[in-house]
DNA sequence: ATTCTTTATCGTATATTTACGATGAACGAT
DNA sequence: ATCGTTCATCGTAAATATACGATAAAGAAT
């Protein structure tokens, strides 16, 4: 047997894996897309261009804001999001990688 | 306002984010790995691979058929399964496309 | 025919995700 | 100082995901 069950999954294994789950819903994709098209973006216009409630809308930002793929900067009592573009790079990047090692086309 | 809340999501982003889903566990970046090194591969095989016991790996392997990364053909009493490249190569066109428009980088 | 091997599926428990309304904190405006 | 706005967080319900052992089906081997 090649190795133990009890090996824990490689470091990069996971951080891809948890970049694809902060991926892995619409809205959060949809949310990637705006704040590209407005560079910058409040809540506010982010939740007025969703099928969601702020609250629910204000999660995803959360999630996003988790793995790093976007920064809030509180300006009053409004949050003022943006891409984080040193962290995209570096997941285009791993993407890159993982697509290139797999499919072979 | 600009749009109506009851508006569902785009096909688009429907479709990167089920695919985000399938990669959003560790051990579903580990069977692309293990797929593409072997080539083809027995579901024992990869169970010996993975900190997984053997249902759980058939999960996971489901759930990259579901989404079309990887085919499985049933050979006697055992599943022989490989990367499906068609749909890899569409799935690194769509990430590519995500990552282009984002990370202006 | 019976047994062994292989693997998908079932049943199930637990954890996580998703969604919403309500609340509270922070600030600007009056 | 009070009120309105903005937005994160709390509480909570429902759905989905993850994990495992047990079972079943399908074939190979004896």
């Amino acid at each position: 047997m090649s190795k133990s069950k009890a090996d824990k999954f490689k470091k990069n294994d996971i951080f891809v894996a948890d970049i694809a789950k902060a991926l892995s819903h619409p809205a959060r994709i949809r949310i990637l897309d705006i704040l590209n098209n407005m560079n910058v973006c409040m809540t506010g216009e982010i939740v007025d261009l969703l099928p969601l409630s702020q609250s629910t809308v204000s999660q995803h930002l959360k999630e996003l804001r988790r793995v790093g793929l976007i920064q809030g900067e509180v300006e009053g009592p409004k949050t003022c999001y943006c891409l984080d573009n040193k962290m995209l790079a570096k997941v285009k990047n791993e993407f890159n990688k993982l697509f290139k090692n797999i499919c072979n086309c």
